[in-house]
DNA sequence: ACTGAAGATTGACACGCATCAACGCCTCCG
DNA sequence: CGGAGGCGTTGATGCGTGTCAATCTTCAGT
């Protein structure tokens, strides 16, 4: 039994697909704030981020939005339980993305097992930083994250709006602004680009992060 | 940890087997606060719930903690990658757990597989209660989960301290109580013991999860 | 049953962040 | 080139929840 098992049995996409036993998995264009999947979607399908990023998340229904994790280059999501997705996923900038056929390799299995178990703990962390970090924490904990998914180098990109950065830390856009604002007057981090950062003190931000 | 539990011999399971809840291993027994692993252990196992409650929780440096899961009688929990522990698990309150062998047969994995994707959509879901509702709807909503998780009866039990709610909530303990009480005026819940609740108006509670 | 400790409740007050609002900057497109 | 609209920044103010403190309740141990 494969990992397989757990969602429904894929559907060919069109003949073409149907006709090849391997296909290759070749990443599809997605611009800033495509749908990938929507919730109550059958989900039949994993994803592979091969450039930009996605945003999974979830909406109540006032329209507040809590985005549930983001996923950058080389990162697989899209796992859910009794074959239906639970959350939304968009192409937070313009992204490539491939889907993944569910194969039934061992190997793949234990694959997606692992990746599905990474996204776990990353989201249980996840929780600590919404549940107990103030604001200025909040913020520093996200970019020490997202510098450590790109290679950990003093200068990397955010690939998402302040607003989704908000609502990814359960903050307002407003509050994401001054804390940027703060940190940059302290000289912690430069603002090479609206959406590029240059660690200066990361020894600062890993402090605030505790 | 008991060497039965260890050691018990995995029984040979088939497919009803699988999705009955009883194991085949033997409960352990946990007084309430016994530590069934720490951050740093190794993870060699899972464990099922046989009766009580297990809380999940993470650490700061200063002392805050954030409860990320609470298990109830016939979940599984233990999961992680790399095989260490990233949290630390403890007995909410008199609790039995069982451990789970390892065991590498095609259909434990996927029910294992399945546990975790169920912890991983519980967890994102966690998220959205925590980073983007008040403390009102924060209590609606663990109250509705727990019932659910119980049978979904009117009268269910909180197998653990206020402390604990706060600290899985992201409030403070004196917010919990008060909340409660509120609740409890309004006629929503009535307080059957400090830790028995009946949702009298439970459509009032639903909605205040949205 | 008595006693002490831990947990829970309630109140007063403070503060961090949300809210509301104004403005600047950039991009797109007529 | 100019206007519009989206995004980001900054400021003023209010509210929800944290903090501190006192009291009450529960429960375990003697």
């Amino acid at each position: 039994m494969s990992a397989a098992a757990l969602f429904a049995p894929l559907a060919p996409r069109n003949r073409e697909d149907a006709a090849r036993p391997a296909p290759a998995e070749l990443p599809t264009m997605y611009s800033a704030g495509a749908e990938i999947y929507a919730q109550g979607d059958r989900a039949d399908r994993l994803y592979r981020v091969a450039f930009g990023a996605v945003r999974v998340y979830r909406l109540l229904a006032d329209g507040r939005r809590q985005i549930c994790a983001f996923y950058l280059p080389g990162e697989v999501f899209g796992f859910e339980v009794d074959g239906r997705h639970h959350f939304f996923a968009e192409a937070a900038c313009a992204s490539g993305i491939a889907a993944i056929r569910q194969v039934s390799s061992d190997e793949a299995s234990r694959e997606h097992l692992e990746s599905a178990l990474r996204s776990l703990v990353r989201a249980q962390e996840h929780l600590l930083v919404v549940g107990r970090q103030n604001a200025l924490e909040r913020i520093a904990a996200f970019l020490v994250d997202m510098a450590e998914r790109q290679g950990d180098l003093a200068q990397f990109d955010l690939p998402m709006s302040r607003s989704d950065i908000g609502d990814y830390l359960g903050l307002t856009i407003e509050t994401v602004s001054r804390v940027f604002s703060k940190l940059r007057a302290q000289g912690v981090i430069r603002l090479l680009g609206i959406r590029s950062v240059e660690m200066a003190k990361p020894g600062v931000l890993r402090a605030l992060c505790e």
